[in-house]
DNA sequence: GCCAGTTACGCCGACCGTAATGATA
DNA sequence: TATCATTACGGTCGGCGTAACTGGC
């Protein structure tokens, strides 16, 4: 599992929008899509609804949120912690 | 940042060699190599240090490794909750 | 028509096993 | 020489952007 999609989902979500979540991490939608897609496809779930005003959580994706966002959290920290030891 | 590069990782350490993570995990030992290499590039740091009779934990590797092996454990969680998802 | 998401296409890079190589005891 | 790790090689798969497409307002 990539930390990398899931911070595409957290952000999705938080935004509402997959266009938005492209734009603040550096992707185009069609990237966030394919990311997003492919977070489902390994878990086997749907995790976000769809439709032409933006995204939202299903309830699966309600119960599954926290666990990929403390996945995304703890990649953050590890590379924090590793740009800590390098400046040693 | 791929939680199962973490799992790599944190298997070859417990059990001291790559060859051994490798057949727990079901790679070769060439798949774990690159796999840690993969992992090392990301974070710009060496986590462990290699000598012929196994693999060892660098000072930089002991900071890191509570955070590659949360890492993995919350992809396992997330794992097992969309599991429990599907089956409702 | 506009805006959001999706998909076809093509390129490039990543991944992994096999097999050969290096290093150490 | 036996064992562990690494690397070159080849095939395959995945990721990404661009551009074309679909659906709802």
């Amino acid at each position: 599992m990539d930390s990398e999609k899931c911070r595409a989902l957290v952000t999705a979500v938080e935004l509402g929008s997959m266009s938005a979540a492209a734009q603040q991490l550096g992707y185009t939608a069609s990237g966030i899509t394919r990311m997003v897609n492919a977070l489902e496809a390994e878990l086997g779930i749907t995790l976000i609804a769809r439709t032409s005003r933006g995204v939202a959580l299903t309830s699966d994706g309600v119960a599954l949120e926290p666990f990929l966002r403390e996945l995304a959290l703890t990649a953050e920290r590890a590379r924090q912690q590793a740009a800590a030891a390098k400046a040693c």
